[in-house]
Parts: C-alpha cells; sequence; structure tokens
DNA sequence: CTGGATCCCTTGTGATACTG
DNA sequence: CAGTATCACAAGGGATCCAG
C-alpha cells in the first residue's frame, strides 16, 4: 500500500490517487527518450556531459528532442543544468540525487523486458 | 545488473541490450491506458469483468481504446479473453498470473508518483 | 453486448536550416 | 556550441455510426 502526504497528514492513498500517481508519473517519465537519457546520466555522474556530447552518443536523438526533455527533466528537479562561460559556451547535464529515484524503475523496466522477451519467444 | 538468457547461455546484459529491454517495456506497457487496465484487472481477479463493466469503471476510457488496449495485452498474455455464449454474447477478461509481473512496475510509479507531486510543492 | 470502421483532431517526433 | 524555428509526418486518441 502506497502513503500519501497530504495538508501535513500521512494517510493511505485512495485508488484514484494511486491512479492519478501512476499516470502523472507516465507523463514526466514517459515517452521514448526521458528514461533514456537518466540512464545515460546516471552512467556518467562525473564527467562532462554537454550537449554536443549527449546527442553524438544518444543513438538516434535529434537535437530538438534533446533540447525539450533535458527542459523538461530540468523543471522536475531531475536533472541540472550548468552554463559554462567557455568561447564558445559549453552547457553541461547531469542528474541530481533526487533523479537517481528514478533508477528502480528503469532497473524495473530493464528486468521485466528482458523477461517478456524470452517468455514470448518460448511458445 | 541485469541477466540475458540468449541461445541457452545466460550471461550479464550489455548496456545496449539494457536500452533495447527498456524501449520494448515502454512500448508494451506505455501509453494512456495499459497500466491503468492491468491494475483495474488485477484489483478484480474473481469478478466477471466483462468489457461494458470495464468501459464503465475505468475513468474516460472509449470502446475503441479498450478494445485495441485489451487486444494488445493478450498479444502478449497478459491477460486472457474468454468469449461467453450468452445472448447475446459477452466478453470477460482476467489478468493472467504472468501479467502479475507488472504490479510491482506499477507500484513503483505510484510511490514515485506521489513522493514526486510533494517533492514539487515544497519548494 | 462486443467491438470494428471511419473520420478527425491533437500530440509526438524527425529533418533541416538558422541564430546568438 | 547550444539551442530555436519551421515544416512535415506518424502515432495517439476521441466521437460516432454500424454490424454480428
Amino acid at each position: 500500500m502506497a502513503l500519501i502526504e497530504k495538508n501535513g497528514e500521512i494517510r493511505e492513498a485512495s485508488c484514484k490517487e494511486e491512479l492519478t500517481a501512476m499516470r502523472e508519473s507516465v507523463e514526466i517519465l514517459g515517452g521514448k527518450w526521458k528514461l533514456h537519457i537518466m540512464r545515460y546520466l546516471a552512467n556518467r555522474p562525473c564527467e562532462k556531459n554537454s550537449f554536443k556530447k549527449m546527442q553524438r552518443e544518444i543513438d538516434g536523438i535529434s537535437a530538438k528532442m534533446l533540447s525539450k526533455e533535458l527542459k523538461d527533466l530540468e523543471v522536475n528537479l531531475l536533472v541540472t543544468r550548468t552554463l559554462l562561460e567557455t568561447k564558445p559556451v559549453t552547457v553541461e547535464y547531469q542528474i541530481t540525487e533526487y533523479g537517481r529515484g528514478v533508477l528502480p524503475l528503469t532497473e524495473t523496466l530493464v528486468s521485466w523486458g528482458l523477461k517478456h522477451r524470452s517468455k514470448i519467444r518460448e511458445d
């Protein structure tokens, strides 16, 4: 059972609240790239993850999508954006400590996907 | 670390294989309704989950989407479809034992969503 | 009752060219 | 280098009607 904190009190979330929470999670983390980006940054916590480098290394992502997704993730406090006053300017992205909270989710998805593939193949 | 079974041998999945697995999971379970439906059926394992009843009880879903989503879920062995020769015919859906394997995922999403909401509100 | 067919609108995503 | 603007297209999803 999931717990919810509202107006200072902690209680059990209702079924409807759980559904809403799930939908919000999917909205925030769903789509083709968000979790991919999170994993990418999680695997490179100490490197200089410049925009250009990310675009080169994340399989087929376009600048437009990378820009948009990073902005969304930043709004949700999952990544940080650091502008460096080099010439020309560079920008570095890093996953936040809070952002690491999505890693259990990506792990669940990875292992489910692997199991599912063998399940589907076996019949 | 996630394990993968391929050609009879078991080994650790490569980073790329993990990404592919994650993407497949999102493709199969993503979208607006799939996980919602799975939770609905998981909470009603013994009831007669007719198409009509589901459409009435799952918030704003249209017949088209419910039909399509259930078909997708059935192909992936996550739900079963039983045609009853009543007059007129009725159809019952149930979550499979295998399908219950997605419940840890929905729980993760629920609790992440609840935590995230309070996180975002607090600043 | 189930759910397919059709039409239509919105959103997501990609390609390319361009600016500070 | 880091993005934005624009165009174009595919996919997601809703409404309605209809057939078995």
